[in-house]
DNA sequence: ATACATGTGTGCGTCTGAGTACATACAAGC
DNA sequence: GCTTGTATGTACTCAGACGCACACATGTAT
């Protein structure tokens, strides 16, 4: 299969990537759409870090100190069962804001928050933040809004957990990181997806490989990469259309 | 089994409990958690109505019309599927409010809302609502923060649904709805419980069977109820009690 | 009393996936 | 080169649940 070069931490070379703070490199979403006004009083207070691969947001149970604007790179939310199993109940990338209950006075994380792939993002006190967001009413309704848009996506997930199986669910999880990631090729073993997908490696081992025997994706040793998008959507249930859906529904309805 | 004698519509001929607008009998917690001066503006834009028996509230890609906050009796969020099947990935009693896209912004449901068994709420139209809640910011607090704990519980259910068995998810589920419903008989279908589950009604009747067994409930054509709580939250697995805590502590980190 | 709708028990055959274990393949370091 | 750790392929048994179908029980209506 085609092998790509990227090796593991390349763009250290690349120190103009690290002062993106200064406004045009800024990929995270919300960012971008608030009002100078607030966007001026927001960013003295970030910093920009890189992400490693698989790092630790936040864990649950465990107070939340820092909030994370992504402006590249994936983050899973995963519950925890005390055996070690988890499952991911949620994903988000730069379309959205990592720290979520802090946003309404809670202090706690429910879910581990950890990175996919490596990225970037611009890193929050929660009291910092706090202090500004009642004086910030557009990042305070984006915040809102994008917690309403991920419950919705939870829910959904909820339900193809229990309805689909191993390799219709590894098709919309693809889809779902591949529309994050922005690249065709991801950092992915199967023991990690066997983590997200809340299932046995072995069973990962069996729909990647059906989905790749069908030209959909190609892997090997830690990549997986998306070759025929356009198949993996028809493999994948209907619940990656039905997330997408009720978010444009609801972006456009949002005045 | 023991029979409990409540006819289907039986507090028609009750008009007293009809006129519970005027406070000393608000069963919603929200409601009764806001200062006079929020609720006074509030009041009087709501309607006291009567939910039967799986009445639907709100459904998935619809207009939401009305928001309803429950005084007692259960609201149940589904996802719905094109062939039919449906799975709860939440539930809500009088701790909550059912509407919550419209809080906001949104203006469609992305799920079923039905009722469960008979109860009785505060409904509200949306147009009403939003021109006063910027004017009431208790209850735009309350109504947030209560999305974002049904948003945690719909987590907790999406791992459920992925990890534990018909017997576990089914006891789960019983404790969800005593929680909240206040009585021990509850009027439960099998082939309701399926679509609660997202599971097959014979698997309903092998899991309710063995609860049975074990002493926990008794039940019989559309009547459960609940004989031993104890012992059904030994049956549960860990979601319902993991749901608990968290809620709980999120309680108390509220200011 | 009879008919009917609704709710429940049960019995297939089939299949996915869990748990487990072991063998092989590849990459990096010595 | 060789070794070691990591990633993947594969095989096996077993339990749970699926889809389906049908019989029986119970409460309601005519």
């Amino acid at each position: 299969m085609a092998r790509d070069a990227t090796p593991r931490l390349p763009r250290r070379s690349n120190p103009s990537s690290d002062r993106a703070g200064s406004d045009g490199r800024v990929g995270n979403l919300i960012l971008r759409s608030l009002p100078r006004k607030e966007s001026s009083q927001l960013f003295p207070l970030m910093e920009f870090v890189r992400l490693k691969l698989h790092q630790v947001l936040h864990e649950p149970g465990e107070v939340i100190r820092s909030g994370y604007f992504l402006n590249d790179g994936l983050g899973s939310l995963l519950t925890t069962h005390p055996d070690g199993k988890t499952v991911e109940v949620a994903l988000t990338g730069r379309e959205g804001f990592i720290g979520l209950p802090v946003i309404f006075g809670f202090k706690t994380s429910a879910l581990r928050v950890v990175t996919q792939g490596e990225g970037t993002a611009y890193r929050v006190e929660v009291d910092s933040l706090l202090r500004i967001l009642s004086q910030c009413p557009e990042l305070e309704t984006q915040l809102q809004r994008f917690s309403m848009v991920l419950g919705m996506q939870s829910t959904q997930l909820a339900a193809c957990n229990r309805l689909h199986d191993v390799a219709e669910r590894l098709a919309r999880w693809l889809l779902m990181s591949h529309d994050r990631i922005g690249m065709d090729a991801l950092p992915l073993t199967q023991e990690f997806l066997a983590q997200m997908l809340g299932t046995r490696r072995a069973s990962v081992t069996g729909a990647a490989g059906s989905l790749q025997k069908a030209g959909s994706i190609e892997y090997s040793r830690g990549r997986v990469r998306i070759v025929n998008r356009g198949k993996l959507e028809e493999e994948a249930c209907d619940c990656y259309a039905a997330i997408e859906r009720q978010k444009k529904r609801w972006q456009e309805e949002a005045n």
